[in-house]
RNA sequence: GGCGACGUAGCCAAGUGGUUAAGGCAGAGGUCUGCAAAACCUCCAUCGCGGGUUCGAAUCCCGCCGUCGCCUCCA
């Protein structure tokens, strides 16, 4: 009945509550968009396109922001690189990504805001933060001022002295008062460079104040609840929070959420280590429910392991579940059998709140499901059809929804040649009758092997593409 | 070096103090079927290792081993 969600920020469970009743204000940091997404940047907007949907489902009005941040020095690069100019890149990576968030049944966030719309807000906040005292500005570029900050480190719980060797900022190492302070605001060096006029002159934002900013333009001063990945923890949250707290005197989020890494044999996948699964490799060989099965199939603060072997489970799972929605093939509305499914769909529901209301654990949660799935079959093997069975369908049909599943059967892309394969099915049907089982088995297996599955039921065969 | 997470059956993975340790995949046997397929039934783990706390621990504490993440851009 309630739901609790683990909060990186005190390291618990705590029981959610947004700050105005009924609605829920929540930011996500969305990609920089220089190249390819790849299933990491899927798996993260899966898991809170999934909480989002679960929230909508607890009856929550949810505002979902997700950022682009199309001003970066990794977009500057490739663009020099390519000679294409680095708007027009950073615009066609996300109409790209949007595309994939449609493609993998991802609602899309309610508000999608670009840096390069951002910036006079960004640079209200800067100036805000340089007038306080906690920024100063130096040949142009303006930084943060770490130690001005007393609850630095908070998020990621990190103590500047505990810092050895890493921890800090590369950027201007010779310009800032300490080296963990961080940029807000870059000064132009080169004329390609995308700038904007700033009273500090012509320059660009540091890549941290564009989330503090969109936050406040978008949601205001505090929201409900700030997400990402967990490599974002430390420094881009913390230094979010940092500049957002204070500047605007008051917390910034009241949940952190943090999903975890996709791993690739063995290790984080990323495009630094080279060993990257675009969204585009997956989708071309798979279903979206493949991939989203996978996400399900473990909790979201957990590396999700990814080779082979999981796809191929994900992709029979799905297999199961589409079982599921297989039409009766009785009639009987009423009797023990009919009144066992009811009361399977019953608990099955109840069961699933309880688990995604225990911090969305989409695992347990697609366990009861399978439950049900098995109750179905039950059901329907013992001739239990009409309402009953329509009523735990549409139960079914509800929850897997909430979790993002589609469960659509695979499309007939090749529909041209279905005409012929009903008719080799009839003709296969005219054999059996008359017991020439070669024959038929022939059919059959070549059928099979151009990825056509038959299957004799008491009601004449049926046929699915594989 | 600092901070943090994890280690449950052949594989993936829930469970974090107390009935028979969810679920999926794979495997074995069975029902159904002309044979299959699908479905259903049955079987298949004492929880990394070693101590400790407790009436009782996979679940808490300590140590060890192992894997991974962050500390530089990263979902």
């Amino acid at each position: 009945m309630t739901l609790r969600v683990y909060n990186t920020l005190t390291r618990q469970k705590e029981v959610f509550q947004p700050l105005e009743p009924g609605v829920v204000r929540m930011y996500v940091c969305g990609p920089t968009v220089y190249s390819d997404a790849h299933i990491g940047h899927a798996m993260s907007v899966i898991v809170f396109d999934i909480i989002r949907r679960y929230l909508e489902y607890k009856g929550y009005k949810v505002v979902h922001v997700m950022n682009f941040t199309d001003v970066d020095d990794k977009i500057i690069n490739k663009a020099r690189e390519t000679g294409e100019p680095p708007f027009e890149l950073a615009g066609r990576y996300i109409e790209k990504f949007l595309e994939q968030l449609d493609a993998l049944n991802v609602k899309r966030p309610t508000v999608m805001p670009r840096v390069s719309g951002t910036i006079d807000e960004i640079i209200a906040m800067v100036q805000e933060l340089i007038d306080k005292g906690y920024a100063y500005e130096v040949n142009g570029n303006v930084f943060f001022r770490v130690r001005a900050d007393d609850d630095y480190g908070k998020l990621s719980r990190r103590k500047l002295e505990d810092a050895a060797r890493g921890d800090r900022e590369h950027y201007a190492e010779d310009l800032k008062e300490d080296p963990f302070d961080f940029a807000l605001w870059k000064a132009q060096k080169e004329p390609d460079e995308p700038a904007w006029d700033s009273p500090w002159g012509k320059g660009r934002p540091g890549w941290h104040i564009e989330c503090s900013a969109m936050v406040r333009k978008h949601l205001g001063p505090t929201i409900d609840i700030h997400g990402g990945g967990n490599d974002l923890v430390f420094p881009h949250h913390e230094n979010e929070i940092a500049q957002s707290e204070s500047c605007n005197d008051a917390p910034l989020a009241k949940y952190w959420l943090h999903n975890g890494m996709v791993q690739l044999s063995g290790e984080k996948m990323s495009k630094s280590l080279g060993n990257m699964v675009t969204i585009d490799d997956f989708l071309a060989e798979h279903d979206a429910d493949v991939f989203r099965l996978l996400v399900l199939g473990s909790h979201y603060r957990k590396p999700l392991v990814y080779d082979d072997s999981v796809v191929e489970q994900a992709e029979k799972g799905l297999q199961r579940l589409l079982g599921a929605l297989r039409p009766p093939v009785g009639d009987k509305t009423e009797g023990p059998e009919a009144d066992a499914l009811l009361e399977a769909a019953r608990t099955a529901k109840e069961r699933f709140e309880a688990a995604m209301d225990d911090d969305f654990n989409t695992a347990a949660a697609l366990g009861h499901l399978y439950d049900l799935v098995k109750a179905i079959n039950t059901a329907r093997d013992a001739g239990v059809g009409g309402e009953p069975f329509e009523q735990a369908q549409a139960t079914f049909k509800e929850l897997t929804g909430v979790l993002g599943l589609r469960l659509q059967p695979k499309a007939a892309a090749k529909s041209d040649a279905e005409p012929f394969i009903d008719l080799l099915v009839e003709v296969r049907s005219e054999l059996r009758k008359a017991k020439q089982w070669a024959l038929a088995d022939l059919v059959r297996d070549r059928l099979a092997e151009l990825g056509v599955a038959l299957e004799d039921t008491r009601d004449g065969t049926t046929w699915s593409w594989k």
